[in-house]
DNA sequence: CTGTATCCTACAAGATACTG
DNA sequence: CAGTATCTTGTAGGATACAG
């Protein structure tokens, strides 16, 4: 009697849907770079003072990781100054709705600080060094 | 004439409703737990099993976050052996939307990849070490 | 069962400077 | 304008052990 063996390739990759879609939005501005596009293509630098405190490294690592995902399309305008306008792809915009329940979400935080504040003025915490997420 | 000085306390913290929200779902493995609570209460031990790759320190930093929150209440019931039951808040219940928006799209990616699959079996992408969303 | 307490490391993101 | 190249740092998360 043969015994069964332990399959040594990784278990499937647990392709959790809720794992896929996060390593689409994970990382710092992500979220928040895809909702700037739900308009319109923009420009590199466009986006730069849309999101005034990211970095153009990041900004740059971003988009490269949202492009070879399949999020977006980078298209190189030939002009002087040469321009490279970001755009969503199809797939990019179905996480528009995504982010738009985020956004939800998020005003009905703000009314509640507004109406109900939690916090005291004098005792503002240290804000995060390094949040994992930033918009 | 006295001139208007700078206002040295920070900008009134941005509050964008990405970041708030996000503030709420960041951090590994936050996503999945509101997930799994989002049927029914569950107890500390029942969520390890759910997500069996979590650890017990971040399950618990997690339900502490959360809590803090205001995401979900954390409910001693003294049976023996003792147990501690965790419920999703009001509040906690209107980030359902969310996640279902996310799963949905997860989904919508597990489905591509099983039509098209992306990557040649022997080629497969090293895991990433550290990802800062789990699920 | 339900957690804390430590220790450790990889990595993400910031700053800054530089290039085509 | 649209990015790279380096360097540095904080910190999140994993492992493990222990405690009420």
């Amino acid at each position: 009697m043969l015994r069964r063996r332990k399959n040594k390739t990784p278990p499937l990759p647990p392709l959790c849907p809720l794992t896929e879609c996060m390593k689409l939005l994970g990382g710092a501005w992500t979220a928040n770079l895809v909702w700037r596009l739900s308009g319109e293509p923009r420009r590199f630098s466009e986006l730069r003072s849309d999101i005034p405190r990211i970095s153009a490294k990041v900004l740059s690592a971003r988009l490269c990781a949202l492009e070879k995902n399949g999020v977006l399309t980078r298209h190189v305008v030939a002009s002087s100054p040469p321009s490279v306008e970001y755009a969503l792809t199809e797939m990019g915009r179905e996480l528009i709705p995504v982010i738009e329940a985020i956004v939800q979400v998020g005003m009905k935080l703000q009314h509640r600080v507004e109406v109900r504040p939690r916090s005291v003025p004098g005792s503002a915490p240290r804000p995060r060094a390094r949040a994992t997420h930033r918009t």
